[in-house]
DNA sequence: TTTACTATTGTCCCATGGGACAATGCGAAG
DNA sequence: CTTCGCATTGTCCCATGGGACAATAGTAAA
């Protein structure tokens, strides 16, 4: 599926003609705004190809909205001009590829390529990395801070001062969180915080210059 | 600290200059090999002004050997064309920048400003993370093969099936791989180890389209 | 008010981790 | 041949983790 986006109609209908013919699905949209009426599916395997000149949101803005607004969908973006300044910056926000009109079939499906490839490994991670961050959200405010020391390496008799608890307490919380997180040891429990970004910095390694 | 790479002698001089007057150091270079024959230190903060079009090896080229080399200097592009899909493939090999010549001071000192930050957070982690890979090398075989497993959740018995040994021979092992990585808990063990990327992907959580 | 969730703490008991002290066997380097 | 690093295993003992069973109390929702 190729969400393209482009204010010149003829242009996106002979693009779609060609991605059709490619064997995509294609949707069309007149503008930035009209994608975000209708935001696509995250879930379903598609890309964007977005015009970077487009009246309204422009490419980028666009982009960088989506962005906001947590979305994976790879973009490819179109440009009329070789712009050298806005092509860094929509590569380095993100984008899969900037191609220039007119584009070459071949140029335009091996971008799309790509961008789908690139798009199926992202949405991976993303299930998973969102998976942790739904078991870590349905911990109590307390099996929270507790979870927090015990990914830190801290022992029960440690949590448990720092909370003024017993060590009783924090076992049970503890076991809680084991539970609720669905991990049989402390290996996998760090792996899985360490992964959804849990754990900062580690102190220690500071360097000044 | 600012390598510049241009075969244009007059360019190289009054880039020189300029960024001079601006307070850096420089070092030029005519071709990409004289600055693979004297690879700059990579402890140092500095980075690269690269011309895209250089005879010999290519900026991009030197980008591509520089990086199998391990370097992590930021290198920022100049180009006196506006060629896209060099652009892009630049900013994605982690190029800092690309700039189209001719280029205005505003644009130069403030990539090079960009570039010199960004290798300054890149060299702290870069210097974690082989602090980290010398304490792994230090492991014997076999405290390797305990290791791998501890982190990623065995216990001392378990191990000990897999390796064909003793629970007490484990945990003699184990208390070295401990003692040469130099943590406290498993936690710590586990933290370490992913952020070298010794475990790989988690199993289970694999997705079909 | 009754139910449900959360936080708290206890006791008993067993499994596991980890330190102390000690020893054997093997292969490589000197 | 001797020294050194590595792998191996033992015993004793204590600290820590974790399951089972049980109970109290406050708060918020139904």
């Amino acid at each position: 599926m190729v969400h393209i986006v482009d204010d010149d109609a003829s242009f996106r209908t002979a693009i779609e003609r060609r991605l059709k013919q490619a064997g995509y699905e294609v949707a069309t949209y007149p503008s930035a705004q009209h994608l975000l009426d209708r935001l696509p599916n995250e879930s379903e395997l598609s890309c964007i190809l977005l015009d970077m000149r487009i009246p309204g949101l422009s490419g980028p803005e666009l982009q960088a909205r989506l962005s906001e607004l947590g979305s994976t969908l790879p973009i490819v973006f179109l440009t009329g001009y070789a712009e050298v300044p806005t092509t860094v910056r929509a590569i380095k926000a993100g984008a899969e590829d900037v191609l220039t009109k007119p584009v070459s079939s071949e140029e335009l499906l091996g971008a799309i390529e790509r961008a789908l490839a690139h798009h199926q490994v992202t949405r991976n991670q993303r299930s998973r990395l969102e998976a942790v961050r739904a078991h870590i959200a349905k911990l109590t405010p307390r099996e929270r801070e507790v979870f927090e020391l015990v990914i830190r390496g801290k022992t029960n008799k440690q949590v448990a001062v720092v909370l003024g608890a017993t060590e009783r307490t924090i076992k049970a919380h503890r076991h809680r969180v084991m539970e609720k997180m669905q991990v049989q040891s402390l290996a996998e429990l760090v792996s899985l915080a360490e992964r959804a970004g849990v754990l900062g910095d580690l102190p220690g390694t500071a360097q000044a210059n």
